[in-house]
DNA sequence: TCACACGACCGCCATC
DNA sequence: AAGATGGCGGTCGTGT
């Protein structure tokens, strides 16, 4: 019976008229660089979505080819990202806006880099959330999509499934952090480092991505609960601990750290936790159980259940699949 | 494999 | 008055 490996989490990006090629190369190159960072298979497939199949002209006089345009079939879209044109996009035809509408509805995550928030806005997704863009073109946001709370200072802003970031460069930085969110922060310093980027960019606090924060200790009590989460997978990591950590009620607690992460305490512990211990299969001979119990996982038992269920595959086939110790060569 | 126990989540409402 | 917070209880998923 063949091994079930991970399934790679499968990015579009649309690109309007007049798209930066910088954004959308570098959010692609961005995924590929934790492709080629991780020692197993692939963790994300990439599609360059158009309205049109046609070439595209990019602002700078680029051309670059689509590998799909919108009437076209994208299963299991994971994640939707809507890239900036230069200056404020034209509004979006009516195709274009239904299909971001059905696309985002249908995708675990959605958002727009730089201009592309313009996108976003068109098709209705940003009234009523927290959002940002380019700083040039702040202000004529908020006048276009007046109940949306625009804010012009940040690098990156996340609320809830939605996810915008500033200008250009910020694109990689909002890429990051997906990337750390999907991955863990390993592999996003490996990216970054890659890349030669700040992972924590040197300025003020409201310049950091938001899974990124969780490494400042000044942040949101969410925030620093997040980063001992991240230091600390093997102690108790119970709502009502994390919650007595923050300083807050369980039922307080579970409510602000869905609104400020999009995910459910349990959740995040659980992906820090198999985070942990896949690093741990990968790059030590600890036993299954030493493993299990490092991660937070529990007993070799209960963290094979949890690896069946998001993996599909036990810890030792894991270990025997990934384990650098064993690599046969044939990841690309 | 099944039943049971437990914890997480979340809607709802009260309170601050 | 309105938003933030906390408690209760029903439901669901998971571990033992």
């Amino acid at each position: 019976m063949p091994l079930t490996k991970p399934r790679p989490l499968h990015i579009v990006i649309f690109a309007p008229v007049d798209v930066h090629a910088f954004e959308v190369a570098s959010v692609m190159d961005a995924f590929h660089e934790a492709n080629s960072q991780a020692k197993f298979a692939q963790l994300y497939k990439i599609s360059f979505v158009a309205e049109e199949r046609d070439v595209i002209r990019c602002a700078s006089g680029l051309r670059i080819v689509p590998d799909a345009c919108i009437d076209d079939a994208l299963p299991d879209v994971d994640t939707l990202i809507a890239a900036g044109s230069y200056g404020i996009p034209s509004p979006p035809s009516s195709r274009v806006t239904e299909w971001l509408r059905q696309r985002s509805a249908k995708a675990r995550r959605f958002g727009a880099v730089c201009t592309g928030t313009f996108l976003v806005g068109a098709a209705g997704l940003i009234d009523g959330r927290n959002v940002t863009t380019h700083w040039n073109y702040a202000e004529e946001l908020k006048s276009r999509f007046p109940s949306a709370r625009v804010d012009p200072d940040r690098i990156f802003v996340r609320d809830g499934p939605l996810f915008t970031s500033a200008g250009v460069s910020a694109c990689i930085d909002l890429t990051l952090a997906l990337i750390e969110e999907d991955h863990g922060r390993d592999l996003a310093v490996s990216v970054a480092r890659h890349m030669v980027m700040y992972l924590k960019r040197p300025g003020g606090q409201s310049q950091y991505s938001a899974p990124l924060a969780a490494q400042a200790s000044t942040r949101s009590p969410v925030a620093r609960v997040q980063s001992w989460i991240l230091e600390h997978p093997e102690q108790n990591l119970s709502l009502s601990a994390l919650a007595s950590r923050a300083a807050m009620s369980p039922r307080n607690f579970s409510r602000v750290f869905r609104s400020e992460t999009g995910m459910s305490p349990a959740a995040y512990v659980e992906q820090v936790r198999m985070d942990k211990a896949r690093r741990l299969l990968e790059d030590t001979s600890l036993t299954l159980d030493q493993v299990a119990h490092q991660s937070g996982l529990g007993t070799a038992a209960s963290a094979r259940r949890t690896f069946l269920r998001r993996l599909g595959v036990s810890l030792r086939d894991y270990r025997g699949r990934f384990s650098s110790a064993t690599t046969t060569g044939d990841e690309a």
